[in-house]
DNA sequence: GATTTCACGTA
DNA sequence: CGTACGTGAAATCC
């Protein structure tokens, strides 16, 4: 252990270990400094952690490997772009599937433990956490992080390790995962890849890093909203803001009774209770088994109570998720919309985000606007889904109609059927629908394209045995244990759910790998501030937009080259300059 | 008080 | 008998 009280030492410390670029270099907090590690060398550095983490990274630009891209929170909020990361909690959702991801956990599966009898955090430490680290009871040295029993100490991950000399031993362990979270990535089959590329999982480990790293940039920085606009669309569909609580139960009230006055003798029916409201409709002669917006829509005609009560719910909506309490709690003073962000979900591995940034209304859009001197670069892929299948699936008459703008035009000429009628089949095969007017095209598909449809019965069939499913990019996919006695209903969800994984899953990892490299190859001013499953929106400066327009294609090029080497396959995305979100065609 | 159901927004 | 997510209100469970 070596204590570096100047960054000289510490890059000195660092480089004599054989640390350049590239490397990776574990990396720790502690409430007064941070430690470094690489190999033997293990380094302490007191005082501003993130200048020194700052000057290694400009010194020798390793790849910091940490528990989690939360710890890269201090250096966005320094404004470090940190280009190379190893987010463990990341590389063992990929390995290992499932959401659980605390380090605890991450430790014991990298080092053969029996993850059951890992330490718990919260409570559970004070019963099961034995003696304190240091303590007269337990005599091992306070700074190290795994116990007798070769688990992680508890309570480290919540609360920082103590010191700077502990950080370095907790970023050492970290170190240990990482080697054997790289090892076990390098045995994933990996077909179709030009010899001397990085293996595919490989890079996906990385992007995956990455995208955990741009999910904290995202919630630091937000999503710039112009509030005059949200409060006016807010305004439009349910009033003023109201002053107090009586004035807010009487808009309320406003708008349920312009409702209830359409049907005689329904003034005190409750609208938020879906029993009521279908009793409501009973009472005009509608009957539905439920009262979602979808199933009313054909009685439009029937009743104006039905248009009403649609209008109503939207309205509903906006005043009880995407209202003034929803402005003033997750829009900034600086006007920047924040939630939180993960960078895969617990299923296929999307990405995920808090405070509606995820589902804003559509009308709501309009809010969502460069700030002076800005504008917002839109991009969304096209059709990725189909595209990643005909990759993944190794498909080449598939991969064929790729090179179509319009890939439904090629697979509508093939199967001899409109545009419609291919794109509705090709998209119930993907996710596993069997109802509707899709039949004879799907049997169309079977003949046209069978190595894609191969590769989907064969994830279905996978899923509905309850076998776990791995995606293009080695992301594991677990299925779950169905009660006894076993519903045919459930075994089949859950082979729908891993036929779409696979293709959901594997579109994922093209979007985050293209966001990720889109993130390191913008100029410094120009940021992405939102990523939506296909679409990704970048804050950047009026005179750098078209050139930002340029580098989205560009880079959407060189990852789907790398992405689906070997498939033939083309990706697309349309990429538009606008001042506000809306004013994109989506 | 915590969990489930219904509903609805996005992809 | 398409998938996933987050959110809020009411109902339900304990």
């Amino acid at each position: 252990m070596t204590r570096a009280t100047t960054t000289t030492d510490l890059v000195a410390g660092l480089r004599a270990a054989g640390v350049g670029a590239g490397t990776p270099v574990g990396v720790a907090w502690s409430a007064d400094g941070v430690g470094l590690a690489h190999g033997d060398a293990l380094l302490a550095c007191p005082g501003d952690g993130v200048d020194a983490v700052r000057r290694v990274l400009e010194a020798l630009r390793p790849r910091l490997v940490w528990w989690s891209a939360r710890d890269a929170t201090p250096l966005v909020r320094a404004g470090v772009r940190v280009a190379s990361s190893w987010d463990l909690a990341a590389t063992h959702c990929l390995l290992h599937g499932g959401s659980d991801r605390d380090p605890a956990l991450v430790w014991a599966v990298a080092r053969g433990l029996d993850p059951a009898h890992r330490p718990r955090t919260g409570q559970l430490d004070l019963l099961a956490g034995g003696p304190a680290p240091g303590s007269a009871d337990d005599p091992v040295d306070p700074a190290e992080p795994v116990r007798p029993d070769g688990h992680l100490r508890p309570g480290w991950a919540e609360h920082g390790p103590p010191t700077p000399e502990a950080a370095a031993r907790w970023a050492a362990a970290a170190l240990v995962v990482q080697a054997a979270h790289e090892r076990d990535l390098g045995v994933l089959p990996d077909t179709r890849r030009s010899p001397g590329t990085p293996a595919l999982a490989l890079l996906t480990a990385w992007s995956e890093s990455a995208a955990e790293l741009l999910a904290v940039e995202l919630g630091v920085r937000g999503l710039p909203l112009d509030r005059a606009t949200a409060i006016r669309l807010v305004e439009e569909r349910v009033g003023p803001r109201p002053v107090d609580a009586v004035t807010a139960a009487a808009a309320r009230a406003g708008r349920d009774d312009a409702v209830r006055a359409l049907v005689p003798g329904a003034e005190d029916v409750d609208l938020r209770n879906p029993a009521s409201v279908r009793a409501l409709l009973g009472r005009v002669g509608i009957d539905v088994p439920d009262t979602r917006a979808w199933r009313l829509e054909p009685f439009r005609g029937t009743h104006p109570l039905v248009a009403a009560l649609i209008d109503w719910r939207q309205a509903e909506r906006i005043a009880t998720t995407y209202g003034f309490g929803w402005l003033d709690r997750d829009v900034g003073p600086d006007g920047r919309l924040r939630g939180s962000w993960t960078g895969c979900d617990g299923a296929a591995g999307r990405m995920t985000a808090s405070a509606g940034l995820h589902n804003l209304p559509a009308e709501l859009r309009p809010a969502v606007a460069a700030e002076p001197g800005m504008l917002l670069v839109r991009a969304d892929l096209g059709q990725v889904e189909p595209r990643v299948l005909a990759a993944v699936s190794g498909d080449d008459a598939l991969a064929r109609a790729t090179g179509d703008d319009d890939l439904y035009a090629p697979v509508a000429a093939r199967l001899a059927v409109d545009r419609p009628t291919a794109k509705v089949a090709v998209l119930a095969a993907m996710y596993g629908q069997t109802s509707g007017a899709a039949g004879e095209a799907l049997r169309g598909l079977e003949r046209a394209y069978p190595v894609a449809m191969d590769y989907l019965r064969a994830a279905h069939e996978s899923g509905a045995a309850g076998r776990d499913v791995t995606t293009y990019g080695g992301r594991r996919v677990r299925m779950w244990p169905l009660a006894e006695p076993v519903d045919p209903a459930a075994t089949a969800a859950r082979g729908r759910f891993a036929r779409n994984a696979v293709v959901q899953g594997a579109a994922a990892e093209l979007f985050k790998m293209w966001a990720v490299s889109v993130r390191a190859a913008l100029p410094p001013r120009a940021e992405v501030v939102l990523c939506l499953h296909d679409e990704l929106l970048v804050h950047a400066p009026e005179q750098e937009a078209d050139q930002v327009a340029a580098l989205l294609h560009d880079v959407l090029g060189s990852t789907a080259a790398r992405w689906a080497a070997g498939s033939g396959v083309r990706f697309v995305a349309d990429v538009s300059v606008v001042r506000r979100w809306s004013d994109a065609k989506g």
